[in-house]
DNA sequence: CCTTTTGATCGATGGATGTCGATGGATGGA
DNA sequence: TCCATCCATCGACATCCATCGATCAAAAGG
């Protein structure tokens, strides 16, 4: 019995015995900003050519010139751009521009929060 | 210097030096599959709505009835089952039918990376 | 039975999003 | 000075999605 999992039948016990018709249970408090927020992290995550893009920087501990991105992803020059840019709308990446290549980056100063949540979506 | 944290300056060393117009660098090994159902989690857990009722399902560490749902949020009845219906499709909750009320749970079987997740996102 | 309550489904609608071609600015080689 | 390369932006378009009202089936109280 994982500490991660509960006991199915022990929580059924927590069920109301006489729940009655027209009455209703209060909820867990949840916060919405902390919904809001971590919703647009999802969402800037909710891409599966977003999410190559942050494993491969993730995975690369490097900045990667975006023309690998357009070479390596059977996109178009302005999609790759365009995900690119929610990515660091999101505060997930910075970039850098070093003569006619822009380079992007795993932002430096990500939460540790951002990062756990990375290192457990990516891997190590 | 956190460990989860890497030395942005050490990382730019890493640059090709050399970099040559029209060439491109390979990008680190992604697999698609993963991106792709990594994705899928994302989007599921992309809303403000579908994050609040996996955190309050989670912090209950109980099955809670849907009506609860219904009555708490700000939300027409079709939405609120719309939006757990999503939820029941990535794999995240299962159901429970009891008399006329239906019982929402964390499902019990869930794989030990997405509680991780969960656990990261929402709080132990 | 008839009615009420609960919750899923359907159809419609407005807004968000992924994708592309075209364009333009910036940079640097020839 | 001209041109090739890189990349962001714009406009357009198709698709997806969140939301709602209406409806229906299931369950149970009276």
């Amino acid at each position: 019995m994982n500490g991660l999992q509960y006991d199915f039948h022990m929580a059924l016990k927590e069920l109301p015995v006489i729940r009655q018709r027209g009455a209703c249970c209060a909820l867990p408090e949840v916060d919405g900003r902390w919904a809001d927020r971590t919703s647009d992290l999802m969402k800037a995550l909710a891409d599966p050519t977003r999410l190559t893009m942050m494993a491969s920087l993730w995975k690369a501990q490097a900045p990667i010139c975006i023309c690998d991105f357009t070479a390596g992803l059977d996109l178009s020059q302005p999609t790759i751009s365009h995900h690119m840019a929610k990515l660091k709308e999101a505060g997930l990446v910075e970039s850098d521009k070093q003569g006619i290549w822009v380079y992007y980056r795993v932002r430096s100063d990500l939460p540790v929060e951002q990062r756990k949540l990375l290192a457990q979506l990516i891997g190590r």
